[in-house]
RNA sequence: GGCGGCUUGGCCAAGCGGUAAGGCGACGGCCUGCAAAGCCGUUAUUCUCCAGUUCAAAUCUGGAAGCCGCCUCCA
């Protein structure tokens, strides 16, 4: 059983088999840092932290990088429309991004490297190009890529370069070779951010920084490269012609991109107005059920952002808690586990170092994240898991046998490691709870004491067989949308 | 015009040649004073349609219809 990966260059998912034994180079074009970012960045973003995260758990020593790009013109553009500096947009950007991701428990990748903070290398890599006829510089314009120097070109994204051309929506320009030739670098307008080079003073264009900072970070040839659909034509292509063009090897071995985020059946577009950010979105649901959502559906197929699917997530996720917190009241003890640690699994210890190392449904959970990171499967193995917990727990009644106990302490151990890849699970079920309530809380408008006094009164009415009171309670805190539960320990109330 | 993708139960969604995972919802049962939660059972003899290949197809091939994305900044 080993790692499958879907390779958009070849069409086919493939074996993994990285260039280095134990070591993977992971590059991911992030986002361009002019806006506020939505929630299908957030999509990519948490897809390639599953993945970074299901690299490591299967032992790999990963270098993750993921770039700013912090000059371009949509920033430019932005600055002279706000009047600031276009350093001051980009900062603020990165760290509204920093802000978001670290709430959506996205792990920081091993690097993440800016544009304005590799112009050299950038600089570089395009005279080795014009050195090696691949570019050419126009006089008082660009400098452009020859894609005629480089016969793959295309072979990403399956286009010919030819049948492309005619420039239907492209308006030609005179100082091009080839209409297809792209920029690598063009000339500042005066007060536009600019480096100088042997071109003048001027900026790179797009596609060269993450040639120039990927080589700089993770070589000629690397691993893993990955982003939105969109970016396979033309950003990838080109960052494959630069780079294959320029060291004459395979730039990268596994291209892996995800499908996009719709708006109730739309695209996310700025004349329909339906961008949907994420801060929106974290404050209307918990960051967890967020992920869940985005990794419900397999990362290559479009999925739909809708108030239907997000309540049903809601559902799922409290389901997951419940089940721990229910294994929990029945004395197995997990609140101070963590993904590395199973500390308080003593029994579970199944090596010298005491690291958990999965029972039955962590192998099929395995399972499902080697054939092309299947979260959809994975989370369906999650809920078989709570399935069976459950059912052990129920049969148990009041006096689970140590062995019944076992059992469900494995299952447990089982859930929050699966959990701990997707990032999902990371908090005790008690303050996933207690959060969930307070967030209900939160408008003032029910008074938690006043809540409590009429669970009071109604369990009083209960032990004096008045039941019809007790009902009548029920009936008042349920047009609250106050659900009560009469459980061993007493009665607990929840929002429904 | 060129390239690519999708169509599975009321809804969401796996599946990629061996006889339909999972979630949400609904209904019946167990449990409960009544509930909730949980569990058990029922909710697709069938995967947009038509033809073909095969012992065997939701899965492969050909065709039709509908939907979507990229080719221009885009995750």
């Amino acid at each position: 059983m080993s790692l499958k990966i879907y390779n958009t260059l070849t069409g086919k998912k493939e074996m993994f088999v990285p260039l280095q034994p134990n070591k993977v180079g992971m590059y991911v074009c992030g986002p361009t840092v002019y806006d506020t970012s939505h929630i299908g960045h957030a999509r990519s973003v948490v897809i390639f932290d599953v993945i970074f995260r299901w690299l490591k758990e299967s032992g790999y020593d990963v270098c993750y990088v993921r770039n700013f790009t912090d000059v371009d013109d949509k920033i430019i553009k932005r600055a002279n429309e706000t009047g600031k500096d276009p350093i001051e947009i980009s900062e603020k950007y990165i760290k509204e991004f920093h802000n978001e991701m670290d709430a959506l428990n996205v792990l920081r990748p091993t690097i993440e490297p800016k544009a304005t903070e590799h112009i050299q290398d950038i600089i570089n890599f395009i005279e080795m190009l014009i050195e090696k006829r691949k570019a050419y510089y126009v006089e008082g314009s660009d400098v452009f890529f020859s894609i005629s120097s480089f016969e793959g070109y295309g072979k990403l994204s399956g286009r010919n370069p030819d049948d492309m051309i005619a420039g239907a929506r492209i308006a030609i320009d005179e100082n091009k070779k080839n209409p297809m030739d792209f920029t690598l670098w063009k000339p500042a307008k005066p007060g536009e951010p600019a480096w100088d080079s042997p071109w003048g003073a001027g900026r790179p264009g797009w596609h060269i920084e993450c040639s120039a900072m990927s080589n700089r970070y993770l070589g000629q040839s690397f691993d893993i490269h990955g982003g939105g659909k969109d970016l396979i034509f033309p950003h990838h292509e080109n960052e494959i012609a630069q780079s294959e063009a320029l060291f004459g090897k395979q730039f990268v071995k596994y291209w892996i991109h995800n499908g996009f985020v719709d708006i109730n059946n739309e695209k996310m577009s700025k004349s329909l107005g339906n961008f949907t950010m994420i801060k929106d979105v974290l404050a209307k649901y918990h960051p967890e059920i967020i992920r869940l959502f985005l990794l419900s559906k397999h990362y290559r197929s479009p999925i739909d952002y809708n108030e239907n699917s997000m309540a049903e997530m809601v559902s799922s996720l409290d389901k997951i808690y419940a089940f721990l917190e229910r294994a929990n009241k029945a004395n197995v003890d997990f609140s101070d586990s963590d993904k590395n640690k199973m500390g308080n699994f003593n029994n579970l210890k199944s090596d010298s170092n005491s690291c958990y190392s999965g029972g039955e449904s962590w192998a099929a959970f395995k399972e499902n994240m080697d054939d092309d990171f299947n979260s959809a499967t994975a989370i369906a193995t999650i809920f078989n898991t709570v399935k069976e917990g459950n059912k052990l727990l129920d049969r148990s009644g009041e006096t689970i046998s140590s062995d019944n106990l076992k059992k469900v302490a494995e299952i447990c151990a089982d859930i929050k490691k699966m959990g701990s890849i997707l990032g999902i699970l990371s908090q005790s079920p008690q303050s996933y709870f207690k959060d969930k309530k307070d967030a209900a809380l939160a408008d003032g408008a029910i008074d938690p004491k006043m809540v409590d006094q009429l669970v009071m009164e109604r369990t009083e009415a209960r032990k004096s067989k008045n039941f019809a009171r007790a009902d009548e309670i029920r009936k008042e805190l349920d047009s609250m949308k106050i659900i009560l539960e009469d459980g061993t320990g007493g009665t607990t109330w929840k929002f429904s």
